[in-house]
DNA sequence: CGTCAATATCTGTGATCACTAATACATTGA
DNA sequence: TCAATGTATTAGTGATCACAGATATTGACG
């Protein structure tokens, strides 16, 4: 690692990139939520750019599938559709337990133990009830195993999946009280990750993610679908 | 439904799109070999348009991973890469695989005996050497399956994959002649299908994606790799 | 003849404007 | 009173221009 190569500015990366992130992390950590729609305009009038940036970056996310690009009208991030949720829990299951089988023997022991503390932190997050907190050290949780996949494409796809599900999550998870069931199964996680039992993990893995299913279920069936 | 509310055009969709769909299906077919160049302003002059069309393409098709934009010059194909190339093909055969299981009770007998006559014409492919024809039937044969597995996400993820891909089928298999091997291994496919073995048709499936890592390591350790 | 600097010619990025289509709302008619 | 219609507003799309950075070219000098 060099040092920076321009002379003078930080040689900040491109105005489209950075409303791309920024937009896709929102969309992550479930600060938009289902049918919510994003105009051009009114983005760009926000961030201080002119609409070209925006439009960019609003684009590259449709292209991924993480907003809807309605004929004529505003972008919008899909609404709450069972089967499509059904869909991405399935495939994020799926994905998800693979990386882990891929991660577990190449977890370095100090990685294991940022888990670990991770893991513990979030036990008191759902005491707490700090969901804000919660969901973000789910995400460095999860990524931090699965980049020790060391599987880029596998990566990318899975954290795909996650923008997606994100504004689920913000319907349903972000104004609850988390349920205690969640408290030790990250830990357990950790556990297993660290006894290098690399089906059990991912077995973990998989039930953490059925969670969604689940829960989701309860939300229709309780008519709060609209 | 109405009459079309254009009075002269036919409502085509946005160039952008028929842009980003021609690009991306000429990355499928191997029509780009890696490392290629893509500037916005010779396609915009190739297509007879503006360059704004063509640069959302282009940025679409990066932001999927599917192209790289180098820092400040043009856009281009990703070089060839053992590692990644590896990731991708593992990727895929977890993926066609699941994707398969999921499609075997979904199919009718209709589409299964379409997929018999493609793997049939596909074998008179490999005898006459018509690799074009045959990477065309291949997509279809594939993605029949796959459509039936009714998971969008999923079926997706394996098609931008094969975008990802395409370009090393273009250096590796377009200008050589198929190995006999291939004969009937789509018509067994479609044998175990129709006896609704979805265990067996997967296996199949993720036999025939293995020969990518083969045919590539016979390929780099040839000293192909320039 | 070789090396290096100046420059000309690409590249993508961002801003601005013109255009068309779709929505919202008010006006008008029955 | 209600429905149909027309208009104003707002949406994304595409073209054009100005700009900065990177490469390739060219020229001069040692």
């Amino acid at each position: 690692m060099k040092a920076s190569p321009a002379s003078k500015s930080i040689a900040q990366p491109p105005m489209s990139d950075r409303i791309y992130q920024s937009l896709k992390w929102s969309l992550i950590i479930g600060e938009y939520f289902p049918g919510s729609d994003l105009s051009i305009r009114s983005l760009a009038k926000k961030m201080g750019t002119s609409t070209m940036p925006v439009r960019e970056a609003l684009t590259r996310l449709a292209s991924e599938r993480l907003l809807l690009s309605s004929v004529k009208r505003s972008y919008k991030v899909a609404e709450l559709d069972p089967k499509r949720v059904a869909d991405q829990f399935f495939l994020r299951a799926r994905l998800e337990g693979i990386a882990t089988r891929l991660a577990v023997p190449n977890l370095t022991t100090e990685q294991i133990a940022e888990l670990e503390t991770l893991a513990s932190m979030m036990d008191k997050d759902i005491e707490g009830g700090s969901n804000e907190n919660y969901i973000v050290r789910n995400y460095n949780f999860h990524f931090s195993i699965y980049a020790a996949s060391q599987n880029e494409e596998l990566f990318w796809s899975i954290e795909r999946l996650w923008a997606q599900t994100g504004p689920y999550l913000a319907q349903v998870v972000r104004n609850q009280t988390m349920p205690d069931e969640w408290q030790v199964l990250h830990s357990n996680i950790a556990k297993a990750i660290k006894s290098r039992n690399a089906d059990l993990a991912a077995q973990l893995i998989e039930k953490d993610i059925s969670w969604g299913v689940e829960t989701f279920e309860a939300f229709t069936n309780s008519g709060a679908s609209k």
